[in-house]
RNA sequence: UGGCCUGUCGCCAAGUGGUAAGGCACGGGACUUUGACUCCCGCAUUCGUAGGUUCAAAUCCUGCCAGGCCAGCCA
């Protein structure tokens, strides 16, 4: 009987700044009790695990309170958007199990009504035609210490400004010479107060809207309508939006909408060693220093999920990592242990040799071969168990023997004894050598009959256990190994990121050996190797004729921990 | 040097005036035909810092220090 909390639990009494602001509006009524939340992500980028942390905070917090959840695309500005983009992110959202029902919308489905709505704002007197160049814009806004000044442009008639934007709507100025602004407050504290721009000229064919318009709204004036449009109750998004919210508040108290949307903001996740940056993971898939947006290194949701880790260790290291205002730099190790926890009892355990040895045994019977039964999962009997063929010719792991042993080591040695696990107990006799390089041959042992697993003999006690192969049964297969990609962290603008790339991040081991029963194993599956970590079969290079296998994560090794 | 935000163990993170949860990591031990897993045990007299209010402060007040964000016709 278990007594453990599932995610359900785990999710009913995690709370967190955000439910707080919540259980307030539920409890004094502000949107009669309705939650709903949404995720708008700009289809420039394909998501990576910085993404899900934030889907997950809406997500979860709609299915807390009963609430809907709806996705977005934020695609206002066509010069940076594509289809792909909308395709890989529906993909990967799905993927993770992040739900949007029938709530899948984009932002430029609302053009003509945010356009509507800037025409309202002008004929309040809260919006101009501007025709001052970027620079000057730049120059009238000021500094962040000192007030900027009114533009020259900004007690035009409403007429005129009427007038001005109809003539930006249908195409009679040229990209940058005109801009419709908000009339704010050129002296203000926060800069995005200071007559923010609301539309820009853009001569650019949306993915979506083809040539139908060649103005755009920018985020700060559409997204408050957007939310509003679609029925947000709270429009959760990152830090770096804080300063926007008084513009957020600003439109909307301006068009004069009631119950509107609260924008709430949350510190952004930095994950240890991985690079969460939008710009610098383009810059690393278009500069083909990586194997496209789902290279296995990559932090991104395909790369994690082409690398083997599960959706549900990534939702759990999400929930239990938490959300707060502060951002946070999250230590990899969590993913890890959240991927581990995932799949302990849960995948077949096999054997697998990456770096093999040959192994000899002198004394066994030449030409034998003994069908070894072994349980799949000593931890959970229900995945049963399979035979696996033993001979007496091996592959052991190379780090499983050392001819002249360190203290501590329990592993095979010159005169020592040490157990395949599974089969015998052998003892090492002999080691052969190339004698001008000096390189390992094989090693020879003897095997004690008497000690084969399940007999009585085995009860014997050796101080350790070894996997192997049999040699002329093994399948050859290709193993992929991760780590760090870049070992420092790149700053500002990166050059050249072959630089930073390291070298050792992905090593690829082409001779490796594993068991038979391995065949048929089909891209995507899993599967725990024997002391040396959990692996997922490659879905894009494994075909009829090649396994590949890529290490999702290793196991702990305490004793290569205290002997490094 | 303007405004806003944030500072609780190495890393996340509860705590919201009544005397510091939990997870990861780490250290020690038991068990083990995976040096894995599992199981025990340990791990903040102290909450950025200095004062103040109070019977009582991580929680309230003030000053200081440190970090982050903002001067795109990006989102």
């Amino acid at each position: 009987m278990s007594f453990e909390l599932d995610n359900t639990d785990r999710n009913e009494m995690f709370s967190n700044f955000l439910h707080k602001i919540i259980d307030k509006d539920m409890e004094e009524g502000v949107y009669d009790g309705r939650v709903q939340t949404r995720f708008p992500p700009e289809p420039n980028g394909y998501l990576h695990i910085g993404s899900a942390y934030a889907i997950n905070i809406s997500y979860s917090i709609a299915q807390k309170y009963g609430g809907k959840f709806n996705l977005r695309f934020d695609d206002t500005n066509p010069a940076k958007e594509d289809m792909e983009y909308v395709e890989s992110i529906t993909r990967d959202m799905k993927w993770m199990g992040f739900d949007w029902e029938d709530r899948l919308f984009y932002g430029s489905d609302y053009f003509d009504r945010i356009y509507e709505y800037a025409v309202s704002l002008i004929k309040k007197e809260k919006a101009y035609v501007c025709e001052l160049t970027l620079d000057e814009i730049r120059e009238y806004r000021g500094t962040l210490t000192s007030p900027g000044k009114d533009s020259p442009y900004r007690n035009r008639s409403i007429e005129k400004n009427l007038e001005l934007f109809e003539k930006m709507r249908s195409g009679e100025f040229e990209a940058g010479t005109k801009v419709l602004r908000a009339k704010i407050d050129m002296s203000s504290p926060n800069m995005n107060m200071r007559d923010p721009v609301m539309y820009r000229i853009q001569f650019v064919s949306h993915y979506r809207t083809g040539d139908k318009w060649c103005i755009y709204p920018m985020y700060d004036f559409a997204h408050p309508l957007q939310d509003y449009i679609e029925g947000i109750t709270h429009s959760l998004c990152s830090n770096e939006f804080k300063n926007h919210r008084p513009l957020y508040e600003w439109f909307l108290n301006e068009l004069e909408i009631k119950s509107p949307p609260k924008q709430r903001e949350f510190g952004r996740m930095n994950i240890t060693g991985a690079v969460t940056s939008k710009r610098y993971l383009r810059q690393l898939v278009k500069g083909e220093f990586v194997d496209g947006w789902d290279d296995p290194r990559l932090p991104t949701l395909s790369g994690l999920r082409r690398r083997g880790f599960t959706p549900e260790s990534i939702l759990n290291f999400l929930n239990e990592i938490g959300v707060s205002k502060d951002s946070s730099t999250v230590d990899i190790a969590m993913l890890e242990h959240s991927l581990r926890e995932d799949l302990k009892g849960k995948v077949p355990c096999l054997m697998a040799v990456l770096r093999p040895i040959k192994l000899v045994l002198t004394n066994y019977p030449k030409g034998q071969v003994e069908m070894m039964e072994i349980q799949n999962n000593p931890e959970s009997p229900e995945l049963g168990s399979r035979k696996v063929p033993f001979t007496g010719e091996l592959y052991i792991e190379e780090e499983d023997f050392m001819e002249i042993p360190a203290k501590g080591y329990h592993r095979l040695s010159p005169g020592n004894e040490v157990r395949l696990k599974g089969a015998y107990i052998i003892k090492c006799e002999e080691v052969v050598k190339n004698e001008k390089t000096g390189e390992i041959l094989e090693i020879r042992c003897t095997y004690d009959p008497e000690t084969r697993s399940g007999l009585i003999g085995s009860a014997r006690k050796v101080k350790g256990t070894i996997h192997w192969v049999s040699s002329m049964h093994a399948l050859n297969a290709e193993v992929h190994l991760y780590e760090r990609l870049l070992p420092k962290d790149a700053e500002g603008e990166v050059e050249d990121w072959s630089e930073y790339i390291n070298p050792n991040s992905l090593v690829v081991l082409k001779n490796c050996f594993i068991e038979p029963e391995l065949k048929a194993s089909k891209p995507g599956e899993r599967f725990q190797f024997i002391r040396l970590g959990h692996f997922c079969v490659d879905e894009k290079y494994t075909t009829d004729k090649k396994l590949v296998f890529n290490r999702i994560v290793p196991l702990k090794d305490t004793w290569k921990k205290n002997n490094k």
